[in-house]
DNA sequence: TCAGATATGTTGGCACTGCACACATTATCT
DNA sequence: AGATAATGTGTGCAGTGCCAACATATCTGA
């Protein structure tokens, strides 16, 4: 380690670990992630992490803090505008089961690895997308108590993302994954049946 | 290890690793469920369960499927008789979202950890929980397509069974956790809001 | 009955991991 | 400029999954 280019501080360290350790996630699909594999990757020592994580389980929740934010961008390319309608409730259900199946790893990180809950990051980016799905909810379903209905909307997204990823529905199309998404969101929120 | 009453051969090491594996969950919350600590709770050596299991997921798989029977018999407890009312149906969300707060390390095995996806014995306990949601819909919404129905309350309950678990929402009091699943139901199946 | 074959358990070892500790180097502040 | 804090390095320990060689019990067929 001592070519002349290379300082003996990176500089930034830690955002480096968070990017190698996304990689990480994308490549070996997560059982791969180690602190030590992390390391490797940003070109320093083995423990070189811990200055700046105080234990694997703070880096995933770095990690995992940044897939929530990559997530609620997904889930908003998918339907920019709030004014949202009940139909575009597929398009933003369907997004969410995407990002789950196109990311399984990250995904699984996000919801499966037990993670620090004292993390501020983390909190704030699970406030974001909640509140993201609360104000979906509110401008779909006027008139309606958004509290029971945002949970319901939320779980029953997160269900079938969760499903699909563990295999319990073929997801060898992308179209079929897509389509069930679509008729189940349907078989709840058909135009009819949304009035309280 | 050469007590009089102990012989060479263990007798059913395998259902003895799978209790062990189960125990160890339950008390460590998971992350001790090693294939040697499981070894170590059998009595026998490290690497002794290899003759049994091919890898650790290969043991994981069996704990799993052992957990998706008990959750079919738990379920099924929370509601016994098959003709159900739109209203049993709360009764069964808030039994399966039990399940995962009360035995939470079993939950995440059960759907979180990389398993072997050829597991037979894993594919028939899924198929049974399966079966018994699909009869379940049937029964309390007759008339209506149970193929998206039946998915779509699955991923419903199974939402709201992750999202509480991982703290997404307040779980302090168990009362408190029902309440909101009771009222994530009654949002989406008011007596009039589920007719197609 | 009693050798083999086969199933099952044991021991030792390797590469890897998370993490604690002492040490080295650099940046920063007064 | 010199002290001090921040950051990175090296070593080491206990634990892990898994492989290979070996030991022991059970089963099988002549």
């Amino acid at each position: 380690m001592s070519q002349p280019g290379a300082s003996y501080h990176h500089g930034d360290l830690r955002a480096a670990c968070v990017r190698a350790a996304r990689e990480l996630l994308e490549e070996d699909g997560g059982s791969g992630m180690s602190l030590r594999a992390v390391a490797r990757r940003a070109g320093v020592s083995p423990t070189a992490p811990y200055r700046h994580f105080a234990d694997r389980d703070a880096l995933v929740s770095a990690v995992a803090a940044q897939g929530y934010r990559d997530l609620t961008e997904h889930l908003a390319a998918a339907h920019p505008a709030p004014p949202a309608t009940s139909d575009d409730l597929a398009d933003i259900a369907v997004a969410y089961v995407r990002f789950a199946l196109d990311r399984p790893a990250m995904f699984r990180v996000m919801f499966a690895e037990p993670c620090d809950p004292a993390s501020e990051e983390r909190a704030a980016a699970i406030a974001a997308i909640s509140g993201y799905l609360h104000s979906l909810v509110r401008s779909a379903f006027p008139g309606c108590d958004p509290e029971p209905l945002a949970t319901a909307v939320w779980a029953l997204v997160h269900g079938l993302a969760f499903l699909h990823l563990d295999g319990k529905f073929d997801t060898s199309t992308p179209q079929q994954a897509a389509d069930r998404v679509r008729s189940a969101i349907y078989a709840l929120f058909s135009p009819a049946s949304t009035t309280p």
